[in-house]
DNA sequence: CATGAATGAGGCTTCATTCAT
DNA sequence: GATGAATGAAGCCTCATTCAT
């Protein structure tokens, strides 16, 4: 039976991962400072180590947290009907992508997470649930797809899932480090692929 | 043991190199610490110091080793002549990647580096550099493409080529933490996507 | 311990200044590491640092405080009255000076601080201004030596307290590297010089 | 039976001094790296080390250097005749000194060379020599003013001569540290003293 | 429950000195 | 006799974490 509410707790909670992940964006995982989160929260490093039992479990929360708010959309962009082209789907994909990009986006923190992941199983796992959404996402749209004869019956469905789900993280990283795309050069770059004439295949 | 030959110096500096580069691989930028790399490479700290100035320094040569490896691949495989099939190019893009992800291959660094891009400038610029040398090459491969029939006439060229170099990062992105990609993931991917069945591009 | 009183804030201050102060007296700027001060004050370098955030500063803490001890002790000395002549004050300026001269005295730190001076700004500008003051106060004396009838009506003042005002530092000096000099050397001296017999300036 | 000369054995070790003194006034005894003294003299870490085993050596070289200079000076100012009056000796005095006193003079070095003889035994007994140099000296310019009735016949001859000694350090200091006083001042000075009206002895 | 002072391991780097060539 | 590459102890400082109040 707690001194406190149990809403307090949460909204402390809450306070703390808001810091830290506005810290994470703003200098990744490495180069934020435990006092930085401390500074951003207004709160005590006692306070946050009661919440948060380590800087590394801080950085998993945000991480997971990241994942779910990915997670959480994907799943609505295909619960679309009727659906649209995978080109159009890839766009709608970067439009998104692009606004969590921006200076406060969670999207920031996808090199410092994939760095993390190398090392720091939790962050592994986050991100692989997060490939794997993508990933089962796409292989139900690359599905509906071929279903509705937009792509040939024989398709390999992984194949092409998979291969789509390989340009969101590149996508992502140009848009960071390049600056220079935008959902249109996705879109288009994909409409392009598919426009392709059909050839008879070529034996090895 | 002074006034040694050019060579000798040379050998010193890829042998500092050789281990930095190891210990990058294996746990990145910032859990690599000096010590370890004089561990690794048998050498004192101030003979390190001696080669390399700084551990930025050191960071920022291993980026710049890994950007022109890539690179001088790249540029070779372009070099080819009959032009392959765009799947086959992108899968023989994913067997050289392949190999270069595994245990101490170079690209394990690369998430560590796009990360190390997002605050270090010297980073930034090599991981842009190696982006623009991609998207370039693309570039060519698809308008000869374009030229030999296999991309409709009016392919956005820019589009389809940025897009396939988002494929590229997020390819070694899913072998490096995913582990189940192969080379004929991302060819098969491809040639879906080439076989779809031209349409009358549905209006809005 | 948190949430402690300002006193208990000011009493660390005050500890990690005394260490550093002893530690200074007993070998200098240079040679003192912050090891040693965290040894003498008994604390952590972390609590040391978070009071002085370098050692230039706590180099500078104890340069100013030296120079605000003995600007104190000069300003008392003035408010006198009587006047003393000339050699008295000199003298207790001496007698002040030994005492701080002592194997725990802040005037060991003078020659340090003095070299410091030549290249650290903020010690330069604490020693100008301990000069400064040595040299107003040595004015007012004068002028006051002066108007007693104790020194010509037209005496230059400036260089003749400018002069006097050389003799301190070297007293100190003298006190600490030769250690045979007291304060009746320089009560002696003073006197000496101001007994000479008056005569026609000789031209050149 | 050397190898090598013994005037190229003495040139070279010229060589290094003249470079570890041009930069020890440059920058001080600390802040002065051997390797700074490899860079100004032309030599390498080995070649300086054969002549000098130490860094110290090399300091204690300067600083006893630096003495034999500042006595051989003292000495011929003393040689004159008919002998000039306190002030116009101390003047001179100011005046030699000023010039050593210059970017690359030679007393750049006393506020250093002080501090280190707080603790290094070999400066230590060197800046005492020159001390005692200094107040010999003067002992004799006192007596000779003395025996020529400038000063009292029963002057203090130790102390006038030990207290005219302390303005000299003091003089250098105020040169290096203020930069605003030149030898009229110290000239100035010491006749404004010799000028006092003589006076009863005022009892205390 | 919150605070924030304190800890101390560990990071990066410098530099006097040595010694193989 | 000269070179300069190599050594490694030691220096300054940071920062995740703890715990007395």
């Amino acid at each position: 039976m707690p001194r406190v509410s149990e809403a307090h707790l949460e909204r402390r909670r809450r306070q703390i991962l808001d810091a830290a992940r506005a810290c994470f964006i703003r200098k990744g995982f490495y180069e934020t400072s435990m006092q930085d989160v401390f500074t951003e929260s207004g709160l005590s490093a006692g306070a946050v180590y009661r919440y948060f039992k380590s800087k590394d479990e801080l950085v998993k929360a945000i991480a997971t947290e990241g994942e779910a708010l990915l997670t959480r959309f994907l799943e609505q962009l295909l619960d679309e009907d009727p659906l649209p082209p995978l080109d159009e789907i890839v766009g709608r994909f970067a439009d998104f992508a692009l606004t969590l990009t921006a200076p406060d986006g969670i999207l920031r923190i996808a090199p410092h997470a994939w760095a993390a992941a190398m090392y720091n199983p939790d962050i592994t796992v986050a991100i692989q649930e997060l490939i794997r959404t993508i990933r089962t996402w796409l292989f139900k749209i690359v599905e509906r797809q071929r279903d509705v004869g937009r792509l040939p019956p024989d398709v390999d469905v992984e194949a092409v899932g998979t291969t789509l789900s390989f340009a969101m993280p590149g996508f992502v990283l140009a848009r960071l480090l390049m600056g220079d795309v935008d959902a249109d050069t996705f879109r288009n770059g994909i409409a392009g692929l598919l426009a392709a004439p059909v050839q008879a295949s070529v034996p090895d």
